[in-house]
RNA sequence: GGCCAGGUAGCUCAGUUGGUAGAGCAGCGGACUGAAAAUCCGCGUGUCGACGGUUCGAUUCCGCCCCUGGCCA
């Protein structure tokens, strides 16, 4: 291994990671690296539930506010930024804490990504907006084709399987099997979760404390930048919803609920991921309990562990 | 009170000329290597309002009752 054993804090939406995170703050001089694909979008802090301005100010994090809503962040970004903020803070004498529910970004910052030669940028782009023409079972017969090894999983993974076989000349397979999988962390998992109800309940409370606190309106605004439809940083949930509303597929007052019920889907596939996914330590907490609890917990915890 | 239309999955509904029922949404399980809040794969979860009757057999037909909506009083 050799790198440096970082706290790694994941759960699914909603289920306060973030409070934790300020609760733990009491206990350490701590830093936060978010591990969250769309906090990275500037302007979007509602939809994203991006924590708010008087939390950041006692608590540092890095990570939000990356990049404009028509740009795009990636993985291969996230491992290129995440190991700076790591060493800035560790170079502050502070400890860097890795919090966050993607789930591919943590595996990639523990794991690595293979190493994938430049894609050109132009070819890529020409590629992509021919492809995006295709029908799905097209794409899928394409990929079949050109990528014997290539796992299925519809049209983005399919897309993805064309775009590297045809601008490198290798299958995603053959660089995948072939990766070094250098990881820039050591981690020491620790898994917030709680019972489905709970979950569903604070999700809830959450989608319609959002649309009270104007989602519509900020959307709104991101959207007079005049950026198009499919711009990444609206692919988002929540913002989705908003987008729908305004372009009149929805009326305002059924935003909450779809909002809701899309965090609901999302929050059970992050389960499914930290359930499976992780390797290493991992410690499951109930986060049930109150914030100042569960920090004391994870606190004692991280003292007691043995690398 | 009378007349009509309904009571079927968590929700909105379809259906069974009598052989214990199925869609969408919601939900549940799973996958996941550079767009991952993405993209996929799998799974009906049910006293067919209650009670009687007819029948080998009733969610379906008959009777009665209850509930909901509408119209008339």
């Amino acid at each position: 291994m050799g790198a440096a054993r970082i706290p790694v804090l994941v759960g699914a939406t909603g289920v306060g990671k973030t409070a934790v995170a300020m609760a733990l703050s009491r206990h350490w001089p701590l830093e936060v690296v978010s591990a969250d694909s769309r906090q990275v979008y500037r302007r979007l802090d509602i939809g994203t539930a991006k924590p708010p301005p008087r939390w950041l100010a006692k608590l540092p994090h890095h990570g939000l506010d990356q990049v404009d809503p028509g740009s795009r962040y990636s993985a291969g970004r996230f491992i290129q930024d995440a190991p700076r903020w790591i060493r800035e803070i560790q170079g502050r004498g502070h400890l860097p804490v890795v919090v966050g529910g993607t789930g591919l970004y943590i595996r990639a910052l523990v794991d690595g990504l293979f190493a994938e030669p430049p894609l050109e940028a132009s070819r890529r782009h020409a590629l992509g907006e021919w492809l995006e023409r295709l029908e799905v079972g097209e794409l899928l017969r394409w990929s079949g084709r050109l990528d014997v090894g290539f796992k299925g999983g519809g049209r983005q993974r399919a897309m993805r399987s064309i775009e590297v076989a045809l601008l490198t000349g290798r299958p995603l397979s053959y660089w995948q099997e072939t990766a070094r999988r250098s990881g820039a962390i050591d981690p020491w998992y620790v898994y917030l979760t709680a019972p489905r109800a709970v979950l569903h309940h604070r999700i809830a409370v959450r989608a319609e404390e959002m649309v009270r606190r104007g989602l519509i309106e900020e959307v709104a605004a991101v959207l007079s930048e005049g950026h198009p439809g499919k711009a990444p940083g609206l692919d988002a949930i929540g913002i989705r919803e908003a987008v729908e509303y305004l372009h009149g597929k929805r009326t305002r007052e059924s935003v909450a609920e779809a909002v809701a019920a899309s965090t609901r889907q999302y929050a059970k596939r992050q389960e499914t991921w930290f359930r499976h996914q992780l390797k290493g330590p991992v410690l499951t907490i109930d986060a049930t309990r109150p914030p100042e609890e569960l920090a004391d917990e994870i606190a004692k915890a991280w003292e007691g562990r043995k690398d």
